[in-house]
DNA sequence: GTGGTCTAGACCACG
DNA sequence: GTGGTCTAGACCACA
């Protein structure tokens, strides 16, 4: 598995694993409709608790990231469809509120910002032969 | 006072706080050197808890945002250069990696993910007369 | 067969091959005193185990709806005559209850209810000549 | 506390509390804006453990039933405007379709089964003067 | 005091 | 073997 857990981060572990489940789909390291590992077998192989493995499952269900099958576990949505919704393009302006102001404050020209934003979609972009 | 606070937030109220006033200070709303509200004043105006707005205080002058004069109270750094440091760029990197996944897997295109990069140093340059 | 099983629902698939036997019953695609197909005939065209046919034809068996010949197989009840039970009504107003509630919240009015039941209603009684 | 929960149920706890929260607000029972006990609080009011009570309120806050306040804990949500969406249509269609059908086979005929909406309707209907 | 996170272990429903 | 539910208790962040 490719996760990666920072113990020591502020951020919590299941924000964590939901956040490289959601980034490792976007890579293609996760294909759609690819199985995931059960949640005690995730659990184990970090080493935490099954019971925060089962936390994240349910969110990214609820997200619309991942389905559930009754008994053949977690896969990767395979009719993956997320919106952008108005709500979520709020959320998203809020948080570049506050992110690019901190950058500008700190000499982060605009150019060097947008480079990073470049960098990631072209990641993303390699996945589709585009 | 120009702070808005969402209760209902997910976002500590602490947060909301600091988050602002470093973005008004990028707006050119806050000046350099500018005094802000004493910290019950500040509290009673939004209706929190003075121990809260002590803790923003505190943080925005151990990052060097204000400084803390014993009795003339608080003011925006008139010195104010923050740094951009290792440590921050790696953690505005990790923001973005989610961030842009989501972006993406959203269907926002990175044109328009630049728009809004755009948008918002926009309104800080403006300040400068650029 | 006429059976449809969503592999990714809630509703476990026992239930749900369950649900549309009782309803295939109700509008009269299939007849009383009809063969159904075997247990692992069944299994093997849904794909599942059949130990989980074996479960429904069962309890099917249990509450009246079919009759299990040691040989011949699994048919509707010929003489099928499921009860009204005061059990039966207390479940049903219980389940209307929370289903009528959220229905109101969210804006379905009565009419429309109302409507959605007549609509299934009339399938029923339409296999009557009526 | 109007809570009512059957422990031999077959329906979870954290389901009959969702059920009976969704069901008071549309009796009127908890107004919009209306504090909720702290998780802690209900559990100890029913008896049950705290978390069982913290899966209630998560849910019920996701599907927008309530609000979390950050320290003022969980209020019926003052905005509420759930919507008629149509995967809730298709839902509750579904669920009609197998309810009415055992209805049907059942005896129960359709002025009766219409009855029992109209009740429960008039109950929420009542809340308004109307 | 509030809710949020994480651990731990038990038992159950499902297939 | 899978996820789901419930209990129990710890510690933390927040106000």
């Amino acid at each position: 598995m490719f996760l990666q857990i920072q113990f020591e981060s502020e951020i919590p572990i299941y924000q964590q694993i939901k956040n490289q489940i959601i980034r490792g789909i976007a890579l293609g390291e996760l294909e759609l409709g690819e199985d995931l590992p059960s949640v005690r077998q995730l659990a184990a192989d970090i080493g935490i608790n099954f019971h925060t493995v089962n936390k994240v499952y349910n969110q990214l269900k609820q997200e619309g990231w991942v389905v559930i099958h009754r008994k053949s576990g977690v896969m990767v949505n395979p009719d993956l469809k997320p919106e952008k919704t108005p709500e979520y393009m709020e959320s998203l302006e809020e948080l570049l509120k506050i992110t690019t102001a901190e950058a500008y404050l700190r000499g982060l020209e605009k150019k060097e910002f947008i480079a990073l934003i470049e960098k990631n979609y072209e990641s993303y972009k390699s996945q589709e032969g585009e």
